[in-house]
DNA sequence: AATTAGCACTCACCTCGATCGAGTGCTAAC
DNA sequence: GTTAGCACTCGATCGAGGTGAGTGCTAATT
């Protein structure tokens, strides 16, 4: 991209930017000259947008309309001119006061988190739970259901509690399951699914012939019980909200946005893409990417506790978002959130 | 309501009715009398359909067009005309083949219905699982978090996980933990959360002076884990296939019922109403109930196991829905459903 | 006495044309 | 390089006129 574009340029973009945040209509070049002091003529601004658009970064919906900025026009604002201040101590103490952590297991946090960032960013919140296999192990235990049916509930060390029904030898005494799952804690404390799945893999190929039959048995449990993937966990609050934003006025684009909010696999999609990345991202979903996304942008940032388990908040609105006070709040969200699940541990 | 109508005008309000759902448009005397075989004109159609507004059951979105059945006219059809036949053995077995329940946690089996049922009937699937108080304990296992903070973990008979971080005397160590849940696993097996509430109250008031440490703490652990309100829990599946309803086509329709199905709170009030009811019920939320689900109507059928734990299913669609079509669908379902849970205990 | 043909009337819906106005591009003057 | 001036474009809005489906009423028919 060429972005040697010179001072009064910018300067106009950034305008025209701004305006069309606040008032999701194409601005014209009379506004600009008039409402911010430029000490430029209509028409000298009018030449200016005219290589603007050139270059890309508007365009204009008819031939007589004001200009709207295009995508790549809104990425390189958010590049190269987008200024984010921190929040003040006062603000961050607001925000701190709005979640309500107390006493609460992991779903809840996440729905929580949903629930704020909506309702402070008046857009629609995203929270992706840290992935399972990211977890670490911390206790598992077995409970029996109904005939060869074992219930198996695994805790990881933030108080993430998953749950699966297995198939299993129905032989198996309540005995042989406190002895499995001792065995079972003792090995695999604080080791990450990941690890643990790679140590059950080994072991299961060094003890072909296992002579102690407990260990055996507890090995093929844990096998069967952790070794599928489970769903990633995409809470999505607010989507309400988004129907008000007049890009998404008519019937047939709320319908493609509430398909897409519902189906939930192209925001994991998206908000994988982002999870080794640090800091807050924002993608534009504009023209490039899916269609079904288009004219919205996210906002995103990685949360984490120290032992990796990685999630992603963050908050989708129109691309007529306005960054400057989403992205401050996305981030401040992460760290809070990242400090919370930390505090959950040890 | 005046029930007493005579033959024809039943016939020819059944008729309107099954055109109105067929086609959502207002229906004249003219295809009512060329397509149904009355051998009746067109001005006799007219006279009987007056005097059907007469009474409430039609009425004319304006002075020149069809007649569209109202509220009570769509009750008076559902009462008294609405014949609704079982499904043969084949269309059950599809059914029986669409759900996939092997080796499914209950929060599974209830996501699991909802895709279906909305899969099947085009409208948005509705499931409520079984009220958290009308569980039955099985097991109950507490895990030690950070400085002070308990996991507790409670198993229902069907397998259903309920998890609570509680604060707790932070001396307790695992040997206490152990003995604790031992005593309540053999205390409190085979009651209700109802009934285990009711025993915990009355513990706690006979033994005020209580001499044995290890049932006083486990008296006060559970109740703290066990004693406040498990939020409700409902699936909503397949909203965005609502969109697709020419009664919901316009902007504001559609952003009012997404915001009702996101907040879930007015669902869940109306499928309560129905819990204690046997079979299938059909609420009509067109003009007397909330405003919020106007132009809706629920399909709802309970479901239990026979530990008594309900839950209901059903299907939010117009008005203007195939009753005959979705009713048995939702019926058979939830006898379905009601076998899928009993399996699992025992 | 019930049914129906006939007719005037209503009203949503569509199209067409006129008008309006915000905004542009271009050119010539500053 | 900047700006005033001007012709031009094009969406939005409004009203007029036409169309057609459907009604209610009345009088004729069976």
């Amino acid at each position: 991209m060429a972005d040697s574009l010179n001072e009064r340029s910018q300067n106009i973009l950034e305008a025209i930017v701004k305006d069309y945040i606040s008032s999701a209509e194409p601005v014209g070049s009379r506004a600009i000259s008039r409402k911010h002091n430029f000490n430029l003529s209509p028409a000298s601004v009018r030449n200016v947008m005219a290589d603007l658009e050139e270059v890309g970064l508007l365009c204009s919906p008819h031939t007589s309309s004001g200009r709207i900025p295009t995508g790549k026009g809104f990425q390189y604002y958010i590049d190269t001119l987008l200024e984010v201040r921190n929040l003040n101590q006062s603000e961050k103490q607001d925000l701190r006061n709005s979640y309500r952590f107390q006493n609460m297991r992991m779903e809840d946090v996440m729905q929580e988190v949903g629930r704020v960032l909506s309702g402070i960013s008046q857009y629609t919140g995203l929270v992706m739970a840290p992935k399972f296999v990211s977890t670490v192990f911390r206790q598992i235990e077995f409970i029996r259901l109904s005939q060869g049916r074992l219930l198996m509930i695994y805790v990881s060390e933030t108080g993430l509690v998953q749950n699966k029904v297995i198939e299993a030898d129905s032989t198996l005494t309540s005995r042989d399951l406190e002895q499995i799952s001792n065995y079972l804690n003792s090995e695999l404390n604080g080791l990450s699914i990941h690890e643990v799945r790679a140590k059950l893999k080994r072991e299961l190929l060094q003890d072909r012939s296992q002579y102690d039959q407990i260990k055996k048995q507890a090995l093929s449990l844990s096998c069967a019980a952790l070794q599928d993937e489970v769903e990633d966990q995409l809470y999505v609050s607010g989507a309400s909200l988004m129907l008000g934003q007049p890009e998404f006025s008519t019937p047939e684009q709320m319908k493609r946005l509430i398909q897409a909010f519902e189906s939930k696999k192209l925001l994991i999609e998206l908000l994988d893409r982002g999870q080794s990345a640090q800091g807050v991202q924002i993608f534009i979903g504009s023209e490039s990417s899916q269609i079904d996304l288009e004219g919205c942008s996210l906002i995103t940032s990685n949360f984490s506790n120290q032992k990796g388990a990685i999630g992603t908040l963050g908050v989708i609105g129109p691309v007529r978002m306005n960054y400057s006070h989403v992205v401050p709040i996305v981030d401040f969200t992460a760290q809070l959130v990242s400090r919370v699940l930390d505090r959950e541990i040890e």
